[in-house]
DNA sequence: GTCCATCTATAGAGTCTATCAATATATAAC
DNA sequence: GTTATATATTGATAGACTCTATAGATGGAC
């Protein structure tokens, strides 16, 4: 037995307005279409679905069971079609993103909170692992977007800047390198540095400078979370390279020195940017808050994130 | 937004199997005829359902949503067929009987017994009512077959003979009349009788049959039940005049006494019957009970019970 | 009883949609 | 680059659905 659904909603109709004629005017049928489409479900399951003797119709046993399921069917049918649309509309929706504890703790939650109240139906959820991880992340459908270092990017990854990293020195406040306006990684050498580990973008990127500036630093210690290394810094464990928004907090209270590294000044400074997978469909919610960040950003900007291609 | 069904269908099945190739052949469709399918689902919806950028399929967002859906109702469309298939094979059902309360007592239980245990799926529902009642319920279509009196049947009711009614007079064990073979109706003028009301088919007869006969019943009390009246005759109260299978257990234990009525003997005995509104559609489970009621009371006879048409 | 109004079933024609086979295109593996 | 596999596209065909018009049935009015 193949029951066609929407003869049962012909029938369902017909049902509840112990009518064909009147169902068929709800339907915005003929209701000779009506009488087919019931006929044709009557004959499908073998038995009638209406005691047709008297002027207004009853159901037999068949119809009251098959009654019964339609119902439960054409609500489930609403509910489908509610909740697309509410994904259209942005008042429903999961966004998955991924970036690094320092963009997730200083540069997100403004955005983020705006983004919520804006559209309160989508469900953000925040990811925190490396920009290399993010990346693969991307690649591997597993996050929607990343929020990144742009640097060693694969081509089928498409990236948006939003805005630069500013990568500073970091000592005790009496330290002697604290006292200078700026530094350079040769007047490092002599101290111990805690950096981050070599999986990490940023550091990858101090690797690449000192190779070519031939300078030979003494890494101490290699830890993942900037936080901690804050708090080794303070206690004059060794200096260390993070970025300057990361560290606004202590270095007004007077717990931390920051001092610009003079080997970055003329260097580009560390693109960070939104990416996702090239060609991947962008859900309405994911394309809605690329262009979140960039109007927060880059508010000059044109906005290119439409129609889930943004320019890179 | 208007979803069809099938295209959910096919949808479904890429979903499940990760593969529009796949599906197509669990569907018995060409691969062309899905993804078709899946397109206009996807500009109906305005999003599309599945990342197509690797070689295996990816959900979107949207895809995810309507997955949930699509499954549910595809369930519900499975358990509708499986339970009209049930109802087709005698497997479920539900039946609504009425019948009097001594057809219900002494003719029944055997019968519903026996069918109870070979359709263990059909709900049966006793209704217990007056002949004439039950006639007006299966008019109205409150239920699907009644057991009655065949008498005074309205012209669109249908019905099959199963047995006769054979009343006769109770007396207590001590009674006069207790020693007679028959009596005839003049002879109870003299005793006060405890009778059904009016309102029963085999009262009715009895006013009849004594109106022909001019015979003048001193009617002492009208009950509705026959056990309360079988009480009423037990304590000498009056005579009464039953169906004789009520009261087999009170006469056999000596409590009660029965006689034949001689005016009885050459009218044609009260014949008893199933009824059903012509032209209604019988459920199998009734025509199946209509044919277990003639098997068990006129096992002789040639079946007449099929198709929903039963000779009359 | 007959007539009328209303509802449902049926018939024939036109339209639309789904389907198929064949082919083109895209992707991953080599 | 080539090959193999998977998906999208095309054009033709078949089938289902819908419509209008009409016939048949039923209940109520007279």
């Amino acid at each position: 037995m193949n029951l066609s659904y929407d003869q049962a909603v012909a029938f369902h109709a017909v049902a509840r307005h112990g009518s064909f004629s009147l169902a068929a005017k709800t339907l915005f049928r003929s209701q000779s279409a009506v009488s087919i489409q019931v006929a044709k479900l009557e004959a499908e399951i073998g038995q009638p679905l209406f005691h047709r003797t008297t002027r207004h119709l009853a159901l037999t046993e068949a119809g009251k069971v098959l009654l019964k399921y339609v119902g439960e069917m054409e609500g489930l049918m609403k509910e489908a079609v509610q909740e697309l649309e509410d994904l259209d509309r942005l008042e429903a929706g999961r966004l998955v993103l991924c970036t690094s504890d320092t963009t997730g703790c200083y540069r997100l939650p403004a955005i983020l909170k705006s983004f919520q109240d804006r559209y309160p139906g989508i469900d953000i959820v925040v990811k925190n692992a490396t920009s290399l991880r993010t990346i693969q992340a991307v690649v591997d459908g597993e996050v929607d977007l990343g929020v990144v270092t742009l640097a060693y990017l694969p081509r089928e990854i498409e990236s948006i800047p939003l805005f630069s990293r500013h990568d500073v020195l970091i000592t005790p406040p009496d330290h002697p390198l604290a006292e200078r306006r700026t530094v350079h990684l040769k007047d490092m050498e002599q101290y111990p540095l805690i950096l981050l580990d070599r999986h990490c973008a940023s550091r990858r990127l101090i690797d690449d400078l000192c190779e070519k500036s031939r300078v030979q630093l003494d890494v101490a210690m290699e830890l993942s979370s900037i936080e901690v290394i804050k708090h080794f810094v303070r206690i004059d464990a060794g200096l260390s390279i993070v970025p300057s928004v990361a560290i606004q907090e202590e270095v007004e209270s007077g717990t931390l020195a920051q001092v610009s590294i003079g080997d970055f000044r003329n260097r580009p400074r560390q693109k960070m940017g939104a990416i996702y997978l090239k060609g991947r469909y962008l859900s309405r919610a994911a394309r809605s808050f690329l262009e979140a960040l960039q109007t927060y950003f880059r508010p000059g900007r044109k906005l290119a994130a439409d129609r889930g291609k943004p320019a890179a």
